[in-house]
RNA sequence: UGCAUUGAUCGGU
């Protein structure tokens, strides 16, 4: 049991959830009892790659095992639960805890306050802290954390820092997350110069996720100079960068158009031995896209391949994004093609986009057949699909067939309209 | 042997 553990957290860790599974019914075959451990790691997996229902089908067989569930295992379907944002279901496992005797920790807590910030429900988490405190479960540093990061993500900059001071009354002293939270917010609020002069004067040494932070903010603003020299500040005070700062710069260059520079920078971090993954890559992609380079394009890709990078969704929408905005919707079509091909799974983006172009073109047959393709093949049914397909009925003329499918769309719950 | 918080790449209005 002991090994077949660490290979299942193992296995989930590199996100292989299909392969635990297996390895899972390989347990039961060889009649190797699963404990308490096993169905705990198998859950997080399941609850990380979405698949909720799963996750609440093991919890019975885990039962029908004669397993009992503890709070880790109710703490993983919980944080599931909360990050899906089903705070009903969440809570509902919360009262079952209970009932089985198993006390919430301020880690249970903590999961659910994350989900309502997640949610956009700060009021509610704040709530949710009193309430622990009732129940005897004093929020720590993480619960703080997971609140200031809330409230900056809505731009609630007061609020946060009421919050850190509040939470350093309590004793619990903001650290280097809680700034980098704050960072971000200042970042969102256009306040670059300001999350700047923050992180040369924090009451905690920065790490390389605060000066990160500062140079995607510097990027975003358009002041890549600046961004630039952050990275070799960052350097000189010891901070070494790693490969989600190139990423940003990196990024930061293609949206500016400076496809010389990143492919530069991607240069100097394989010499300073810092291997790239797909991120940059797809940020070079859509740039050479963006700047009508459709040749160079395709030979990314080819040349990402040959340094063993399997495109991904992102690689292959990227392309479909620029093919469709250089009215390329032919050639965008083969790309989804190939990629439907290669065994990678489209995503709402992909059809949207090609759906938006279609409508553009007015081939709304097309258009309306990949839509239903997306429910059929993929169960995709986010509305932001039958948005783009809505808005290219109506404006293509086609009202009544836009009112029958917005029609069969709330009749058929296919989705919540928004 | 298992649980929670911060940074990068794609989409419509």
């Amino acid at each position: 049991v002991f090994t077949y553990n660490k290979l299942l957290l193992q296995l989930t860790r590199e996100h292989r959830h299909d392969k635990a599974s297996a390895m899972f019914q390989e347990m039961i075959d060889k009649s190797c009892q699963p404990d308490a451990f096993t169905f705990a790691i198998l859950l997080r997996g399941l609850c990380r790659s979405n698949q909720l229902e799963k996750a609440r089908q093991l919890l019975g067989r885990m039962k029908e095992m004669g397993c009992v569930p503890d709070d880790a295992i109710y703490n993983a379907l919980i944080s599931g639960y909360s990050k899906a944002k089903d705070f009903g279901q969440a809570f509902k496992f919360l009262a079952e805890m209970v009932k089985n005797h198993c006390l919430p920790t301020v880690v249970t807590y903590t999961n659910i306050v994350d989900g309502l910030c997640k949610a956009g429900r700060t009021k509610d988490a704040v709530k949710l802290l009193d309430e622990m405190r009732d129940k005897g479960c004093s929020p720590n540093i993480y619960t703080y954390n997971v609140i200031v990061e809330g409230l900056c993500e809505e731009r609630k900059l007061d609020e946060a820092k009421k919050m850190l001071e509040e939470m350093a009354v309590r004793g619990y002293f903001p650290d280097v997350v809680t700034y980098n939270s704050f960072i971000k917010g200042l970042c969102k609020c256009d306040r670059v110069d300001e999350a700047r002069k923050f992180l040369a004067r924090m009451p905690v040494t920065p790490d390389v996720v605060s000066y990160t932070t500062v140079i995607n903010g510097l990027c975003k603003s358009g002041d890549l100079d600046s961004a630039s020299r952050m990275l070799d500040q960052m350097s000189n005070r010891g901070c070494t960068p790693d490969v989600v700062t190139y990423s940003s710069l990196i990024d930061g260059f293609c949206k500016g158009g400076e496809v010389e520079r990143a492919m530069g920078l991607l240069d100097s971090m394989l010499k300073l031995g810092c291997r790239p993954n797909m991120v940059a890559y797809n940020s070079l992609l859509g740039a050479l896209h963006r700047l009508g380079h459709i040749g160079k394009a395709e030979d990314m890709l080819v040349e990402m391949e040959r340094r063993g990078f399997t495109p991904d969704v992102v690689s292959y929408n990227a392309c479909i994004d620029g093919l469709c905005k250089a009215e390329r919707v032919k050639k965008a079509k083969a790309v989804f093609d190939r990629m439907v091909e290669r065994g990678c799974t489209p995503n709402v983006s992909s059809y949207s986009m090609l759906v938006e172009e279609l409508c553009k073109k007015k081939e709304l047959e097309e258009a309306i057949t990949l839509v239903e393709q997306a429910r059929e093949k993929y169960q995709i049914v986010d509305i932001l699909l039958y948005t783009v397909l809505l808005d290219g009925l109506c404006k293509g003329g086609r009202f009544d067939e836009a009112c029958a499918l917005f029609s069969k769309v709330l009749d058929e719950k296919i989705c919540e309209p928004d």
